[in-house]
DNA sequence: GTATGCATCTCGGGA
DNA sequence: TCCCGAGGTGCATAC
């Protein structure tokens, strides 16, 4: 990694920064206002944020607080108009994209700290996750009996008309059952969803029984099912991917083969 | 606004950390691994990234791409433990919320360089934003002729059993018409969720149309709405809230009454 | 606090 | 490229 401090002075910066706008990443603290037209018309009252100009052409636009920008600008494929501009001490800035037809004006009035960085790539790819909806639906189809016993597994993400069922499965009595999982916290939605699949069945006359398994079931969602003969099962996603007892102290033990293991 | 360079040097960082942690804004630039261990597992092995711990606890870790941080902590209420330690050279950070037992370890093998920022708060306070599903179906209602002539709203956000209805309305025969908008491309599940609405007037015995209004509609919501007999309108928000004109050069003509005017 | 639904959702996978 | 669905969705808002 290289990084270089880029000047604060509005002038200054505007002249480093044909240098580095197409190569990697773009750091500047100040006061800014800005615009946002595009998929919504968004503008900003001048005030504290932090900007990030990324390498893929993402644009961040930081508050003081939040985990999502402010306002920003997507990665694209395609041309990037990117224009700048000094007028009465303020720098302007303007991202353009022709194929969204989306602009992004930002006017910083003052520039506290600006920096350029360098990053390696080779050095920004290894991750692995454990515990999404597919980890879930696995540990489901090893331990079915999690669900109800004697529960058979015929298919998983079996295609009908329109959808995917998650796991299509056959009871003790051998009656059908379609189960939908959610790892999350069940919706209206989910629910909805459930019964457009038991009504695909239905109007072969096929009957079968349907049942929603989610981390937590809010009671309208239950109420709906029951008013249409749906079934309902909340298996937390704690208990089967429980989080892992914390060291006492800060120093980090834990590596990758203890959550993969 | 008040921005201090803070030490690359490990053991000083740690040093200046404990005045700051509580106060605003930290800006550390770095090489980096990390665990997160929540609502998922997730590791990133060591690569260049920034790390932007904010007041209100939101912690970012970004890599060199993209809009969304690789790992991050949302902000929440409760209490937020935060230790570090220096361990043979590295800094090791790790913020954990009792309350979701949410676990977020970083461990920084090399700073390029570090800041603190103390932000006004009340710089950042105005916002504004126009052409949300809101505005777009205030536009239908003051234009119900966009759907289709003759159309007569008669309530808006009707609440039935389960969720609302965007528009219930009245056709040029007199025919009860529901009408789900989407501002955004429509989805099966939005076909679905008009698809509820219409059983639920079915069920009473009352005959009423159904009608998707959405940006755009893909064939396969079509199919669907066409084997259940419901219709469908693409009405582009691009027509009902056209980007303006930008000014032809980079310099910042539009301002707020622009936009809302 | 929980529940509900929109979002400039973002992101990845598949056809 | 478009389509589709999951997400550690984030976030505001209503209850």
């Amino acid at each position: 990694m290289k990084l270089e401090l880029l000047p604060t002075d509005m002038s200054k910066l505007a002249d480093s920064l044909p240098s580095h706008l197409d190569n990697d990443m773009i750091l500047i603290v100040g006061v800014c206002d800005s615009i946002f037209d595009g998929r919504i018309k968004s503008t900003l009252d001048k005030g504290d944020r932090t900007l990030i100009l990324k390498k893929d052409g993402s644009i961040l636009l930081h508050n003081a607080t939040g985990t999502r920008p402010v306002q920003w600008q997507k990665a694209r494929a395609g041309k990037i108009n990117f224009t700048y501009n000094i007028e009465n001490s303020t720098l302007i800035m303007e991202s353009y994209r022709p194929k969204t037809d989306e602009s992004f004006f930002i006017t910083f009035y003052e520039v506290w700290f600006a920096a350029f960085l360098q990053i390696k790539e080779r050095l920004s790819k290894g991750s692995q996750t454990f515990g999404d909806e597919k980890d879930f639906v696995d540990q489901l189809v090893l331990h079915p009996e999690l669900i109800e016993s004697n529960l058979k597994i015929i298919e998983r993400e079996k295609e009908i008309a329109f959808g995917f069922i998650d796991l299509y499965c056959q009871d003790s009595n051998g009656t059908f059952t379609v189960i939908e999982v959610k790892k999350q916290a069940a919706t209206l939605t989910d629910a909805y969803q459930l019964h457009r699949y038991i009504e695909f069945f239905q109007k072969k006359g096929e009957a079968v029984r349907g049942i929603l398994v989610a981390n937590h079931i809010p009671k309208k969602v239950i109420a709906y099912l029951k008013t249409h003969n749906l079934e309902h099962v909340s298996i937390p996603w704690q208990e089967i991917f429980p989080t892992l007892k914390r060291p006492t102290n800060t120093v980090r033990t834990k590596q990758l083969d203890d959550f993969l293991s």
